[in-house]
DNA sequence: GTCGTTGCAAAGCGTTTGCAGCCTA
DNA sequence: TAGGCTGCAAACGCTTTGCAACGAC
């Protein structure tokens, strides 16, 4: 049976207080400000826990680590800034997607991934 | 100055010969048949100069090693088969992808990768 | 007290780098 | 012949795993 331990504990609420995509890098820096000392292998084997009793989703991005976020969103895309290097939850979806399936192919699932500033980044460059 | 090697000739040759982007695995076992004994770290090293001098350009998808195509297809995306996992290039492109992005952010680009069964695969299962 | 959980350190794994010898120009 | 290139093996960075101690229930 699953325990709530500190470290648990503090992984969670690092996920909850920051309503964006976290890396495990993320994910230790935050949930360290509660527990000293917390291992890098608690945040990957507690990361893959949530994800295994589905809390956590998987966010994967082209060209770095895997990020995780709160379960439960339903349909949405990303956006990455390319300055602070953080990832943002884009709502709206362009429908448009099936018109560039090749024939013969099945369509399955779909990804977008917007790159640029985001607002933050944009109004201090 | 640059030097034509049977390794590097060979290395070409693999992505000349197959006209979609190619991981590094791919790459080695391709160019294999041509020059027996290629280490993986010439693989590596040519494909780094390669896409250095503008020869081929990196295709980073989610969740995976990058993969590498010939450059100058201009604006495309991905079809990613998850029965065989190859990728293939989608040539049109759904427009509407700027009704996406959230106020105050500055839309640089784009990447939409669509997933599902190739022809191939579809026609087998 | 049990046994799931933790921190540390070692092991994995894909990628990069150092180096001596090779081979293209 | 010079120096870019290669193959091997070691180094690297990130992630996973083994293990003894810890602590939630």
């Amino acid at each position: 049976m699953e325990r709530n331990t500190r470290q648990r504990g503090a992984i969670r609420r690092a996920f909850q207080r920051t309503n964006r995509p976290l890396g495990t890098d993320e994910v230790l820096e935050l949930a360290r400000g509660e527990v000293n000392g917390l291992g890098i292998a608690t945040v990957y084997r507690n990361i893959r826990t949530l994800v295994d009793e589905g809390w956590l989703d998987t966010v994967q991005l082209p060209g770095g680590s895997p990020r995780y976020e709160l379960r439960g969103k339903g349909h949405h895309h990303h956006f990455h800034c390319s300055h602070c290097d953080r990832v943002f939850d884009v709502t709206s979806c362009s429908g448009s997607v099936h018109t560039m399936v090749p024939p013969g192919f099945v369509l399955e699932r779909h990804l977008i991934v917007l790159g640029g500033l985001c607002a933050e980044c944009a109004a201090i460059t």
